[in-house]
DNA sequence: CGCCTCCTGTGACGGCGGTCACAGGAGGCG
DNA sequence: CGCCTCCTGTGACCGCCGTCACAGGAGGCG
């Protein structure tokens, strides 16, 4: 549980594992700034290279086609980090990041990075961990993208989110909402063909929509649907 | 230049740096095996979490949907590796990999090459980097699909491609002429539309389809087909 | 030489889903 | 309370491109 209100970096996943000296050596070479809900954090093709912790709020990493198609990559918690990317191989940013909601960030720059990952490689090791599992959600989404059509690719979505919610039964309470123009962010579709399929899957009874939550009535249905197409 | 007659670890990219020493360490740590073309090394979902070495020859790293669409992830040369997503988290194989050509590959044990990031930290490093690159290719690839058009993806191809064989003129020679098939399973869509593609641009007078190579006549022009709908 | 296999080229067709254009809800906030 | 902003729901349209079905080339190899 990361200890949101304290101003260290305590909570932050890559760096469990340091002892409090290490931690407080490291927080001293960290620049700390609050950024509000919606305001950018990196720009994508931005020169800087420092790597960034997520100390608390919540935070999205997107990119834009010039026609302002937005396309999310995901969606970051407390405790994350993000960044690396330049960091490593000194390119320049791969992709935008804001601020979902108010959110302290504290950014270290990239000697500093370096000069950890040589320094503990407990560490190095995470991030190595990190990144392999970024690569293989991210070459899921491109397998997705081939593979399955557009109303494919929300099932499989709606299914993703229901998971991490997950109950053991066949009905999950997902909270809040998901808006559907984030659903088609992720999934490479419009807004329109969301609640579209969203309504057909609520008329066949498989999802319902309350108040301020989405219920799935039916995880098996939802899981067949999905894996029914999955290429075949 | 990896010399391609030994049998040892001499001329992998992600070693460079060590003694001869450290390397034959690493070499009789080592299983080694001849795949003759077309013949699979590692089975997608299989629970092996070896990390191999390119020695020599050529493989490509694929994923097949169950209605059989084969999607092309990356060629890799001589020096290269890979299977290091498995072996660093522990999860069954993300894709499969065959060799293209008959090959000498070395594979090593996950626990010894965790054991060489620990002991070597400048090839943690190089793995880390190599990590960021991939997945810089697999986001880029995420947006081609979500912003473009099937056309325009086999113009990026091939724009990329002739970038690899790039002289500094308007002019490039790509060698030996990338099979139709090939590009499609690169870029997600068919055999045919490739070819309806690459007619076009034949027509324009864009490139021209010689006897075992193909010239691209006109990369500023290809260069602004790509940029051009690259969005807007 | 002729056969067989692998590649390319092209037409016809049809469906998925993106685009446009509105018509409501559902809150918040002055 | 009423307005304004953000979200959802749906119909009409139509273009891109995947699918199917063939008709050639172009080598290799017996």
């Amino acid at each position: 549980m990361p200890d949101s209100g304290s101003d260290t970096l305590a909570g932050i996943d890559l760096l469990a594992g340091l002892t409090p000296e290490q931690l407080s050596g490291l927080e001293r070479l960290c620049r700390w700034k609050r950024y509000p809900a919606r305001e950018q954090i990196i720009d994508h093709q931005s020169e800087a290279r420092d790597v960034f912790f997520i100390v608390s709020g919540r935070v999205r990493v997107v990119n834009y086609s010039v026609s302002g198609q937005e396309i999310t990559f995901s969606d970051l918690a407390e405790g994350s980090h993000f960044g690396e990317l330049a960091a490593l191989d000194g390119q320049p940013r791969s992709a935008s990041v804001m601020a979902l909601s108010d959110s302290l960030i504290a950014s270290i720059p990239p000697e500093h990075f370096l000069g950890m990952l040589e320094k503990y490689p407990s560490v190095a090791l995470k991030v190595m961990v990190h990144l392999a599992q970024v690569v293989r959600i991210t070459t899921d989404r491109v397998m997705d993208l081939s593979t399955l059509g557009a109303t494919n690719r929300v099932h499989a979505d709606l299914l993703r989110r229901a998971q991490k919610f997950a109950g053991d039964g066949n009905e999950v309470v997902i909270h809040p909402i998901p808006v559907h123009g984030d659903i088609a962010s992720r999934v490479s579709t419009t807004r329109e063909t969301v609640a579209r399929v969203m309504n057909d899957l609520a008329r066949q009874g498989i999802v319902e929509r309350k108040k301020d939550t989405l219920v799935i009535r039916n995880m098996k249905r939802l899981q067949d649907m999905v894996e029914e197409v999955r290429g075949e």
